[in-house]
This record gives structure tokens, sequence and C-alpha cells, in this order.
DNA sequence: GCCATGACGGAGC
DNA sequence: TGCTCCGCCATGG
């Protein structure tokens, strides 16, 4: 059980047609002010693990960019269009309105 | 076991 | 409003 286990864990009860920001996602895994490592182990995730990673953005509700995705951040925008979440034009999501919002506090 | 890295966040200028 | 800098810490070489 690595830290990224528990990222996944979180990331997976993410719903259709929400986001969370890596942030978040972090300190529901009991990682708080870890974003980086969420980002991380984002960036190692495989498709057979079967995680909605396009529902994770960061906190300025924006989908990151990074040479290292290889342009799968269009796709990310893609598939969240797809689950009817809406962007501004200037390529943002409106958090207020998408924001998950998990249970626990 | 040390060192660099990383899909970030937020304070500061 | 936007860019830069620093912290944070698990993971991999």
């Amino acid at each position: 059980m690595t830290a990224y286990d528990r990222i996944y864990a979180i990331t997976r009860q993410i719903p259709y047609g929400h986001v969370a920001t890596y942030g978040q996602i972090a300190e529901l895994a009991d990682y708080p002010r870890q974003a980086r490592l969420v980002g991380y182990a984002l960036y190692r995730i495989t498709p057979e693990q079967n995680i909605p990673w396009h529902r994770v953005i960061n906190a300025k509700g924006e989908v990151s960019h990074s040479v290292l995705r290889h342009g799968t951040d269009y796709l990310q925008r893609h598939l969240l269009e797809q689950e009817g979440i809406e962007f501004t034009p200037a390529g943002k999501i409106s958090l207020s309105r998408y924001q998950w919002q998990p249970h626990k506090m």
C-alpha cells in the first residue's frame, strides 16, 4: 500500500459530472498540502486501474498542461465535456458549480 | 541511502 | 491580474 493507492482510492470516488482539485484529493487521502504527490500519482496511472483521472484538475479550475502528458490534457478536457462539464472561453471550469463535495469534513 | 523530480498550492511582488 | 519562488514529501535511479 503506497501513498498512490490512497490517492487512487479517493480519485475513484469522484462522481460523474464532478471534479476535484489536486489539493482536495491530497487532503482526503490524509496527505494535506501534498498536491504534488497527487499529480505524480496520476502521472503513473495505467489504463487498467480504471481511474477517472480526468476529473482531477488544479486549484485554478484548469486542466494542467505538461509535455509529459503527450497531449492527454486535450483528452481530459474532451472527457469532461462529455460528462456535461462546461468550460469557460478561457478554458476554465467553474469549481463552485462542479467541484465534488465529499461528506467528510 | 542520497538526490532530483513532479498532472500543485498559495503567498508575495 | 499574472508571474515567480518556495515548501512539501513519496518515489525511483
